[in-house]
DNA sequence: TTGCGGTGAACAAACGATTGCCCTATGTTA
DNA sequence: TAACATAGGGCAATCGTTTGTTCACCGCAA
């Protein structure tokens, strides 16, 4: 139990604005530098900290912030809250994590909930290219950010990379190797992230001349589960892929599961470039060559994003657009593990 | 921004506290089936609902818990807090997450801000042996269980596996397969699974009448650069151990990356066991022997004793216990991933 | 004596909901 | 016809802060 102003004015036989006011420091406080002593050992005395909740009330902001994600054990989520909390916490905020998995309802539910709650903002890494929820969000006045995924709802906050432009560098690369059938791994159409990779992965093998294969393409989600499935399809095949381009790490990782199940070196028989390059990425063996983005400045740009916004009070549809950067490691180039690893990325933050 | 029960009671030209009775379903209430329609088409139309804050503020309960750990990156953290949300989310709660890089301050400052914020009560899976925080916690009489770590403060609540036996059944493994000189990666004996921990590996070590050689422990702490360097430290003996038993599976990873850069087989020139069978053990090359612990249930079995504590006021010092159970992989027996793996663990709570 | 300016605080109205109690019609019963 | 239920809602306090405004008092100058 903490105690409350009304008591602490008790106690010093002062009213409880008073207290208020020596307790938050006013400055416009005319006061008797005696009774301002009193109260102040007072405050000490009980290490008073006043009332978040009638605080939140009276003031109309929380000092909370919620972050809605798929998965937090998917490490892509992990790092991206260290990044976000990183940069609230110095703020004096706090975040309530929400996952959903990936299933709107859920997602709905969750934002539901925490307007009722009157946090101060949201983070949005789950959405959809046709998500309601955004416009919903908009239409609370709700402070939010996109990562990572964007919606089409038009011009939102978002911190993301340029998907295009990385799963094109992942498959130029495999075709730089000699790879002629080079399959994808694709995340659904429903995500911006599925589409702007999906196309990456056309512009680059257009641009080298390759017919493009339908069946060479198969949709296997985000995370390592569907991963491993669509690679047994693509192993299936009569005529299998000799280079694979996943959609996320996770992803990669299923193949990897994959290709052993099968007895398939890699990369000798089986090359792979994955995209993210979370932590455990360069952990597997061989390490997986990958698209590598700044995941933890994603969440501390989000954040300082939300946070102006906040501040301000003004939704500016700020984009922060990172280049990805190719990381190659032992899945697409036998013996790269041996090398001194490329070190990849810094900021650069693009629009 | 969101309707109030004022504006409702406006446009239903009633009072807000009929609205409110209204919108709450008040069984005692009486009222003209005209005017509850008239009321329930607003607050449908609407989508009123309640201002958690204020809501907050009379009720003295926020629907909010809190999770302290150390760092969510880490996946053991990712899993716990997964079996805590899917535990909480179903009765209406929603849960900030607070890392604390293992920091005593962070946490400190961490329990403080939420403390201030109401929360309902508290996960706290970043708990020292000796840590004044735990006491605070029960002189504010917040809610509050202990995870997989605990204090020695006394009887709190707590859900964590049996160190010592756990330790125990991992180290005789390693002295079935015929080790000697067995090292310990050892977590910081300020923390009761590094002390419980030890405890075991000495006293399967005493039980099969092997000297113990203090050597052969270093402390690693709990994630993968400590173990890396401890392992380093190990390997650079003059008698160096066949076999290794890491506190945590994350100090074992870096154990993997040490052996590996002296060009060290697992399990041929070292074996290794590790504590928790996170997800990451079982995608090691070789699998990762390790002694596997519910980490998803410690999370919904917490959360559960958690609702309880709040819901009946009461602070039952219940304490469970779940029995570790060892599941052996590559890293410790030559050919043990090719096998079908051993299904560990049901739920098996002592105490 | 009146007026005035400055000090040092108290007063009171919010913020938005919940809930025990009270009040006013309109039957109903004796 | 007086007493009394009952139905249908309104009143007001309360949760703990914050903050614009008011107020009492004192000393001093006119």
């Amino acid at each position: 139990m903490q105690v409350t102003l009304k008591e602490l004015a008790a106690r010093a036989n002062v009213h409880p604005s008073t207290v208020s006011r020596v307790a938050n420091n006013d400055p416009g406080l005319r006061i008797a530098s005696t009774t301002r002593a009193r109260i102040e050992a007072l405050l000490r005395e009980t290490e008073y900290r006043p009332n978040g909740v009638a605080r939140g009330l009276k003031l109309r902001q929380t000092l909370v912030l919620a972050v809605v994600i798929p998965d937090i054990t998917n490490p892509f989520f992990a790092a991206l809250f260290r990044g976000i909390e990183d940069g609230a916490t110095p703020r004096g905020y706090q975040v309530l994590l929400c996952n959903t998995d990936g299933i709107p309802e859920r997602q709905r539910a969750h934002l539901h909930s925490l307007a009722a709650r009157r946090v101060d903002g949201v983070i949005l890494a789950s959405t959809f290219l046709k998500d309601p929820t955004v416009r919903w969000l908009r239409h609370q006045r709700m402070p939010y950010v996109l990562v990572n995924r964007f919606s089409e709802e038009g011009a939102d906050p978002f911190v993301g990379s340029d998907d295009v432009t990385g799963a094109t560098l992942a498959t130029q690369h495999l075709i730089a190797l000699g790879h002629r059938r080079i399959g994808h791994l694709a995340g659904q159409t429903t995500v911006s992230t599925g589409v702007l990779r999906r196309k990456g992965y056309h512009a680059a093998l257009g641009e080298a001349g390759i017919q493009a294969d339908a069946d060479l393409v198969v949709e296997s989600g985000f995370v390592e589960e569907g991963g491993g499935q669509a690679m047994d399809r693509l192993l299936s095949l009569g005529d299998p892929p000799s280079a694979i381009f996943a959609v996320t790490d996770m992803t990669a990782v299923g193949a990897y599961g994959a290709a052993r199940k099968r007895g398939l070196r890699i990369p000798e028989d089986l090359a792979i470039v994955g995209y993210n390059d979370i932590p455990l990425a360069g952990r597997l063996i061989p390490g997986l060559t990958t698209v590598h983005v700044p995941i933890h400045e994603f969440g501390s740009v989000a954040a300082r994003m939300l946070l102006e916004q906040i501040e301000t009070g003004m939704l500016t549809p700020r984009r922060v657009v990172f280049a990805p950067q190719l990381v190659v490691r032992g899945s697409s180039v036998a013996g790269a593990d041996e090398l001194p690893m490329a070190r990849p990325a810094q900021r650069s933050p693009a629009e």
